[in-house]
DNA sequence: GTCCAGGGAATCA
DNA sequence: TGATTCCATGGA
């Protein structure tokens, strides 16, 4: 039996902090902005309804709507708080970042209030699975049709939403009913991990220590290229000190620092060791707001 | 009709 | 190792 909890909070003083640049930044495919400049999202276990109450230049009070399904093992403070990573300290990082130079300062000026989310493991995994060779209006179609095919319902404020399914409820799919949601040629590589997973589990990977020993293991799993691999250790592990290489973020690096006349020569290599170099443990960061600095201008 | 999208696997040199 | 090619699908 299912036990629902709602709950309200209010979080204040918090810096970095834009809904806009949070939900909107490419990082997650679940969030929805609404007519009154709310968000609401799905997240692991519960429905979220974001809003900024008040806000100065620098902080803002935050109020969240909660709804959850099912067993919760933290208080709802601390699941917002975990979500959003509200311990890390931003106007720390971008100053740092701001300071390496002026590229960087121009998109954090731009992106200043995106977080990093701290998503689940299990959903990265697959999302980022359907992310290839795909775009971001379909691949939050494709998830959306899986929620709702095989993970739980719940209803908040009169509305249904469907949770992400679990790696148990997702396995029940076969790769023809994979198809028929719209996955395309993704459909056996959803199909072929989920069946792995559920066979070993994640366990391993929240005992690794090392950043390349994860996206080494991650690796094995079919689906998962480099780049896939280094979205879900971003965005599902928080891990700061990798680099998603997309298209976007070539084509960024690129026009900024490696100055090849023809982009899709640009080596992947270098640029990576580039990257490492000049942007170190943050470099995670620097992708993102690269990346959306980018993308929207 | 063609190109592109937060790429990866399979194949071949 | 490194370069090519194929892979579904839908919107521009």
């Amino acid at each position: 039996m299912d036990s629902f909890k709602e709950q309200s909070l209010v979080i204040k003083n918090q810096d970095s902090f834009d809904l806009k640049d949070i939900f909107e930044c490419g990082q997650c495919f679940r969030w929805e902005q609404n007519q009154d400049n709310t968000y609401t999202g799905i997240i692991k276990n519960g429905v979220l309804n974001v809003k900024i109450l008040k806000e100065t230049n620098v902080n803002c009070e935050i109020y969240c709507d909660i709804e959850f399904k099912g067993y919760l093992d933290k208080d709802i403070k601390d699941v917002v708080k975990d979500y959003f990573n509200l311990e890390t300290d931003y106007l720390k990082i971008k100053r740092e970042l701001s300071n390496i130079d002026n590229n960087l300062a121009e998109s954090i000026k731009y992106g200043g209030g995106i977080r990093i989310l701290h998503q689940d493991f299990w959903e990265m995994i697959i999302s980022y699975i359907i992310s290839a060779n795909n775009n971001i209006p379909r691949i939050k179609k494709i998830i959306n049709a899986i929620s709702q095919k095989y993970g739980r319902k719940l209803c908040w404020q009169g509305k249904e939403y469907y949770l992400f399914p679990t790696c148990e409820e997702l396995s029940k799919a076969n790769k023809e009913d994979l198809r028929n949601l719209g996955t395309g040629f993704r459909d056996k590589y959803i199909y072929q991990t989920t069946q792995e997973i559920l066979k070993i589990g994640l366990d391993e990977f929240y005992k690794l220590d090392n950043t390349k020993d994860i996206e080494k293991r991650l690796l094995d799993f079919q689906g998962i290229g480099p780049k896939v691999a280094d979205c879900i250790i971003l965005f599902g592990l928080n891990r700061f000190d990798t680099f998603p290489v997309d298209v976007w973020v070539r084509r960024v690096m690129n026009e900024l620092y490696i100055h090849e006349k023809d982009e899709a020569k640009v080596d992947k290599k270098i640029l990576l060791s580039f990257a490492e170099e000049k942007f170190g443990s943050l470099a995670g960061l620097a992708q993102q707001y690269l990346f959306y600095w980018r993308r929207e201008n």
